[in-house]
DNA sequence: GTTAGGG
DNA sequence: CCCTAAC
């Protein structure tokens, strides 16, 4: 049973992952993956403790021993709990050294659930936000999701067990206050038995971390188990790891989700997880390796979270201000190298606080200042209680703030195939290494505003625009996982593993047939009118049925072959639904394709005859002013590839061919601008239209 | 927001 | 087409 995560990529995505382009990238390229590496180890240990849990529990309650499974995980709750207390200092550091803030991000959200919340409410109705560190997972919980009205209300996949009492199974996690937010694993059990019948398990971890900081986003490593999200995985058979699990035609299929829709950032950050690193770490660094690429990074760098304290505070590290991340995976085309996830989570900013301030007058601009600024946010988020820590306090008088309540965000789901001779152990394995395989990845958190993604780390929410209030609704998160990719050697047919958004396909581990090109050549996928792309790009999403959706009710595609899970439905993590737009623009949906047409190719030799290369903007104006689909971008690009084309032997040409004579004319253009420098005259007619003749053509050299 | 290029 | 670095 291999776990593979769906990558977006097409079949160029198997390009050697590290080697950016040198020159642009470089600088910053370099640092970033650093940092993101680091990123990703520390989601991925989470993930991989939590999956451990989740294994022993399961495997503790076949076995009746959940001790056991405590030990191998590695969790102490000792050792958690002086974590805990420490956190005021450690759990900065922590992040800021490992960057392992995303890591965080991405549990929290996992840990933020509306079930989970609920019963975490039901145990500490009075959770004060003062106490002391080492309870504060749960108190803090309640407390921040009643500030921020969330939904509380949690359900838990299976009823049974989890609701009522957590059996806390976290213990580590939050040892102090006894009860943890967690869900129960225990529930993950039943789920398990049952999961013959069904073929599918489900463990419900609840965990419901809260943190008063709704900023902030640190995963606490405790709570873990969480699940809200579910995490969905593909499974695909594991070619190498279970040697002694040949295929079978019993194959149990395990789902893990989560299936609680709020999350709570929790307030303690994160134990280490290293500590917890799954058992399964071999094989998670094998499939670790495979996945590495280059998409990997994580989006915030460190210096996102640098410390807005310095003194330590309790205030978290997190310094996405926009957002929080989850990511999915959805793919597009065949083609298509992108990795962004279609998963998506929203955040709602409920409300908005100011202070004594104006907003306007919110600290950052400058680099230094937006620091300073995001520290506030930070701190105010963060809520905690600023009693505690005196120096923060000089910030609280002075900024607005805007609160972010995270409704949900899910883990996707994992499915994970194994035959019904496998050991428990096996299946402890394989889990852990699915889970791995998808957290390792890290998260990225995208903020899109207007439909339009935030790219800028460096400014400050005022500066974005997003404190506004009337651009809360308008503002989105999305998840992004860093791992997209796929192990080549696991899969030599490398783009065969991904599957269209729609399609629920089945592969069978060893052929590997590229699925890709029936999938993607999914009508669904293609271009629609123009007017219609937008919408038929969320057709993708909204339109079909999600996959997860199909799972739950039993209809699922047989999983016992190679699984793919197609991209999570988005919809139901949105808490707050986003225009179409919107949503398309963050989802990242490749445009639809539109080659040009041989009038396009003339309209715009002909522009550029006359204005030149370089001046893009102006072909646009010129030309295709009214075709909204062409963007500049498009224009310079699809020049490009005329001049390529045009120096190609016509047998190397693909796609509609392009009459002779245009793309001489594009040789003789490209030509004589480039002899030109068609910039350097400045005005758009100072320079004298090209007039090229052949002989010209031949002078200039081509 | 544009350009220029690599992917 | 996408993504980004540089302007």
């Amino acid at each position: 049973m291999v776990l593979k995560k769906r990558l977006d990529y097409g079949f160029n995505g198997y390009r050697v992952p590290v080697i950016p382009r040198a020159p642009r990238s470089v600088r910053r390229r370099g640092l970033h993956k650093k940092t993101v590496e680091d990123s990703q180890i520390c989601a991925f240990e989470l993930l991989a403790a939590v999956a451990g849990k989740l294994l022993q529990e399961s495997e503790s309650s076949a076995s009746s021993n959940a001790a056991e499974g405590k030990d191998q995980l590695g969790i102490h709750n000792d050792s958690t709990k002086q974590e805990l207390l420490e956190e005021g200092k450690g759990m900065r550091l922590e992040c800021t050294d490992q960057g392992s803030c995303v890591g965080s991000d991405f549990v929290s959200e996992l840990a933020a659930q509306e079930r989970n919340s609920k019963s975490t409410l039901k145990h500490f109705p009075h959770a004060e936000s003062s106490s002391v560190l080492g309870h504060t997972s749960v108190n803090t919980c309640s407390d921040f999701l009643k500030k921020v009205g969330w939904n509380v209300k949690s359900e838990i996949c299976e009823s049974k067990n989890a609701v009522g009492n957590f059996p806390g199974k976290v213990e580590g996690a939050s040892p102090d206050s006894g009860e943890s937010c967690e869900g129960n694993t225990e529930s993950g059990n039943g789920r398990l038995l049952e999961a013959e019948g069904k073929q599918t398990v489900d463990f419900d971890v609840a965990n419901a971390c809260s943190s008063k900081d709704p900023m902030e986003i640190c995963v606490n490593t405790n709570t873990f188990i969480n699940s809200d999200s579910s995490v969905q995985l593909p499974a695909y058979r594991d070619p190498v790891p279970n040697a002694s699990l040949p295929r079978h035609r019993n194959i149990v299929k395990l789902c893990i989700r989560d299936d609680d829709e709020n999350s709570v950032a929790c307030k303690q950050r994160r134990t280490k997880i290293r500590a917890f690193r799954p058992q399964s770490r071999i094989g998670y660094r094998r499939i670790r390796k495979l996945l590495t690429s280059k998409y990997w990074k994580v989006a915030p760098k460190l210096t996102d979270y640098e410390p807005s304290n310095t003194n330590g505070g309790l205030k978290p590290v997190y310094r996405h201000r926009k957002t929080l991340y989850t990511r999915k995976r959805c793919q597009d085309e065949s083609s298509s190298k992108r990795r962004k996830l279609c998963d998506r989570g929203s955040i709602i900013a409920y409300d908005r606080e100011t202070s004594s301030e104006s907003i306007s007058n919110s600290p950052g601009k400058g680099t230094k200042g937006e620091k300073s600024g995001s520290a506030e946010l930070l701190h105010r988020a963060t809520g905690l209680s600023s009693s505690v820590k005196g120096h923060q306090a000089s910030f609280e008088s002075r900024g607005s703030h805007v609160k972010f309540s995270i409704k949900s965000f899910r883990v996707p789901e994992l499915y994970i195939e194994v035959p019904e001779t496998a050991t428990v152990g096996s299946l402890k394995r394989t889990v852990m290494e699915a889970v791995t395989t998808i957290l390792r990845g890290g998260l990225h958190v995208g903020v899109l505003l207007q439909g339009k993604k935030v790219r800028d780390d460096h400014r400050t929410l005022l500066q974005t625009g997003i404190s506004q209030n009337g651009n809360l609704d308008s503002l989105g998160f999305t998840l992004e996982s860093s791992s997209a990719q796929a192990s080549p050697p696991l899969f030599p047919n490398g783009p065969s593993f991904l599957l269209p958004c729609d399609a629920h396909q089945q592969l069978t581990r060893s052929q590997a047939s590229p699925i890709m090109d029936s999938g993607f050549s999914n009508a669904s996928i293609d271009p629609p009118p123009v007017t219609n792309l937008e919408n038929h790009v969320e057709s993708c999403h909204e339109l079909v049925p999600s996959p997860t959706d199909n799972l739950r009710d039993g209809t699922v595609p047989d999983c016992r072959a190679l699984v793919a899970i197609p991209a999570m439905n988005v919809e139901a993590l949105a808490v707050v639904p986003m225009n179409q737009k919107t949503r398309l623009s963050e989802l990242g949906q490749r445009r639809t394709r539109r080659p040009f047409s041989v009038s396009e190719v003339e309209a715009l030799v002909e522009a550029v005859e006359k204005l030149g290369t370089g001046r893009w903007r102006d072909v646009k104006l010129r030309s295709f002013n009214n075709a909204n689909h062409r963007t500049y971008v498009d224009l310079k690009d699809k020049w490009k590839t005329l001049v390529h084309t045009a120096s190609i032997s016509p047998q190397q040409r693909r796609g509609a061919p392009v009459p002779q004579q245009l793309l001489d004319r594009v040789l003789a253009v490209h030509a004589y601008w480039s002899q030109h420098q068609s910039k350097q005259h400045g005005g758009k007619h100072s320079v004298e239209p090209l007039k090229i003749s052949e002989a010209q053509v031949e002078s200039v050299g081509v």
